[in-house]
DNA sequence: CTGAAAGCGCTTACAG
DNA sequence: CTGAAAGCGCTTACAG
């Protein structure tokens, strides 16, 4: 059997009141006792029982991570276990243990969150994806239960969230493109379900408009998620009505098949924009320009700003914004 | 506040006996009694405090995983992110929650363990890398705390672990390259730290020897981590010797590097086979075949494996083998 | 079938 | 500077 911190009391002749305080180091207590206690615990190999001081201190510093269905269709996409890296930097490095749990649905995240925060097993959570009329995040919100969410939610009223800037940084790609000369440009999204594909649509749209260009919608088209199958559907459809002179796409993985797309119908590639900048990328034919997105940042600031709310830190910001690079190749 | 169980015991006129039977459902209540607690506990939305249940049961229904620094190496692979959900999809089946921790090191990785150990944070620990002398396993051993490892360790002697079949996984790929015609067969591996590094490279030397070909220590290389770079130089150093007939590796990113090299230098390919099957693989030039593993599979009876024998329940083997496919390209 | 009591292993006012 | 006491929210022999 382990050894308790009555044991420890024991042998160094004080009170457990006596050893917890020198455990917790911030109560004045006598070098002497101190040093007699700390050798006792060496001695007996004595470690806290974490579950009775939890139930004590009524926190268990723990976050727990909600990773969505969506993980599965994005195994390619290194993005959730790089936000997950992310996570564990700085939770770990406050001291905080990380649980997470993998979902089959929506509801299913829901049901894994309520026994999360029901059974208090978590001081906080962690959503990978912020979804239309999300029903986590409501949930979240009705029962006041910490949380931050990667992704901007619809409403940003008393939410911690981080995300990048989809809007400019889709923006700014095809700004680029059209000054190039490239104006006839087509987009390859994903589920409209997630705020980013709006924002990166909007992006796009709007970088046109600058340039005075109208968005042809036959050109615009938008997929239930981020397969390679996607992608290659996509721009099949996007050929049999018209050759672009230039692609964008809101992630990689889609990027890939439309690459492939072109291959199999054109015999040449035009030119085409991915996201997320994954390390597939640069394997493309040809290497792919891809938008990097810093996932691990994203998890990194989303562990950051949660903990600094469960500890009461004067917090000036809920939100942060982690910036993009665009990856030229 | 939320309610407690004595809450619930007052409302509903029982002890708190009571309620606690009710709820765990495994003593004879009266069917009247039962319905009148559940009714309260609706009512007062009442969810048992998990952390007080661990503190009585001695036990947290989590499992820990630790995973290693290669991680990173990994980013590219999905391994890490697929043996997670394996893990994940048997113990939430089972009603176990999930931790995790990122290691920097091999003894950052025993600091976590003993975190998670000592202050019984978890029931169990999955290892997600077995190495030669493997500091870990040998703490987890002499506390003899439960545990399961992804990866067959040196001394299988009283531990959980599941594997492939590294060994006749590789011995086969090499025998079906040599019967195709080719004979000369340069090996580019990982680092010798690992023991399925090893058994690949064991694979591949008896293979060989079955047809009568002594292997040419000159074309094997063994690397530290499994980086493209890695692949890229070893397999010019390869080529600065003598032009192999074909190659083998032990992972699909070295090989990706080393079809760089030949792209580079020769300007022509040689027949090359990965490890691993992750999905960058299919994107190749040409199309890498390569090992397919079933990560997912490893995680999943790692942690059955685990839980069986934290339940104590009847355990017929102490590891077990995933099988490995050819995946031609 | 149900309750009173003890206890899991800690922490923290309170008192001295 | 240190200790006795109460209590966190449960479960589980024990007794009836």
């Amino acid at each position: 059997m382990a050894a308790t911190i009555k044991d420890v009391a024991k042998a160094a002749n004080v009170s457990p009141s006596t050893v917890s305080r020198v455990l917790s180091d911030n109560e004045k207590i006598s070098p002497e006792t101190k040093e007699r206690v700390l050798n006792i615990v060496k001695e007996l190999h004595y470690h806290p029982n974490i579950t009775a001081r939890n139930l004590i201190t009524k926190s268990t510093r723990t976050l727990g991570i909600v990773v969505p269905n969506e993980a599965e269709d994005l195994f390619k996409n290194p993005f959730f276990i790089q936000v997950m890296t992310g996570i564990s930097k700085y939770s770990q490095k406050n001291g905080y243990f990380i649980m997470y749990t993998f979902s089959k649905s929506e509801e299913d995240s829901l049901k894994n969150i309520k026994s999360y925060a029901r059974g208090k097993i978590v001081d906080g959570i962690i959503l990978l994806i912020s979804r239309k009329n999300d029903k986590c995040i409501e949930y979240l919100k009705r029962i006041n239960f910490p949380f931050s969410i990667v992704g901007r939610p619809e409403n940003t009223k008393d939410v911690i969230w981080v995300d990048n800037d989809n809007f400019n940084a889709m923006y700014n790609a095809v700004d680029r493109i059209v000054q190039k000369g490239y104006t006839d440009v087509a987009f390859i999204g994903g589920s409209k379900e997630m705020n980013m594909s709006n924002d990166r649509l909007d992006g796009y749209k709007h970088a046109l408009k600058t340039h005075g260009i109208v968005a042809d919608e036959n050109l615009i088209v938008e997929n239930p998620n981020f397969s390679e199958e996607c992608g290659f559907e996509s721009m099949k459809k996007i050929l049999d009505y018209r050759i672009p002179s230039a692609v964008v796409t809101t992630d990689d993985i889609l990027a890939f098949g439309a690459l492939r797309a072109m291959h199999e119908i054109l015999h040449y590639t035009i030119p085409i924009i991915g996201f997320n900048n994954t390390p597939l990328a640069s394997y493309q034919n040809p290497p792919l320009s891809s938008i990097d997105i810093n996932s691990e940042e994203l998890g990194y600031y989303a562990a950051k700003l949660l903990i600094e709310k469960l500890e009461n830190k004067e917090m000036t910001n809920t939100h942060f914004i982690v910036e993009t690079n665009f990856i030229e190749r």
